[in-house]
DNA sequence: CCGAATCCAATTGGATACTG
DNA sequence: CAGTATCCAATTGGATTCGG
């Protein structure tokens, strides 16, 4: 693998005030939930604005309700916009912001080395039961 | 703010088979939870092993059960070692692993970026209250 | 000292029914 | 169609007590 880059790259952390920390580990905590990346990878594949129903279909497996929360909340941060039109019946499309796909490339690094340590944790596991 | 890079970057995430897409995200979610990078980051910090009192004095706020869950499923997970020293009273330590660290370090450039981002994220939110 | 066990409060999420 | 509202089950987390 890589050597690992200079210390300094976390330490910085330390830097922070407990405020921006506080915010910082919120913001993260919240893009990291079960949905909200998942649901801007969705908008991000599609290239475009998408239905809620298009949306409800293609993340899977999550429920009306907490689409709706999690759309909502990425709404309420900038990462996503929400457009209404006043038909009937009603018409709502999702889109990603540019704020929203810039947060979504940055955490592709992880996502990749998650991947590729994946049988590293496996191992780690096995490791574990055994004991 | 920089470029972005190319789809090709994000568009990865589609060749994953159903199974490896599962156990990625699976982990994302689990290192991302509310305690377990902070934990690292303390581990990380500390520059050496950490006794569990000195863990659990040093994370605050969290409380001794989820941290001690939280310890397990990192040690599980590959991410820090568990020693025990049968001693009376007993001592044990936790420490980083090497992948653990490099973990850590994969999650530098995000946490940068919210915290450049900050700013536009309470912008978003002050805009989405005034609606 | 480390942590397991127990109990309990609070939060979360799914299912369903209903509305503009 | 896109939600909101309601109810309920399950999970989570804190506080406390006990044990090796």
């Amino acid at each position: 693998m890589t050597v690992p880059p200079p210390q300094q790259a976390i330490d910085f952390c330390a830097t922070m005030t407990d405020e921006q920390d506080e915010f910082a580990r919120e913001m993260l905590e919240r893009v990291s939930a079960r949905w909200p990346l998942r649901t801007l990878q969705i908008l991000q594949a599609a290239g475009g604005p998408l239905r809620f129903s298009r949306v409800l279909e293609r993340v899977g497996g999550i429920s009306q309700k907490v689409l709706t929360q999690t759309l909502r909340m990425l709404e309420r941060d900038g990462l996503i916009t929400r457009t209404l039109y006043p038909q009937v019946p009603p018409r709502v499309e999702y889109e990603l912001t540019p704020l929203g796909y810039e947060l979504l490339l940055q955490t592709v690094p992880l996502w990749h080395w998650i991947i590729e340590h994946l049988p590293a944790f496996t191992a780690a596991r096995h490791e574990a039961a055994k004991r």
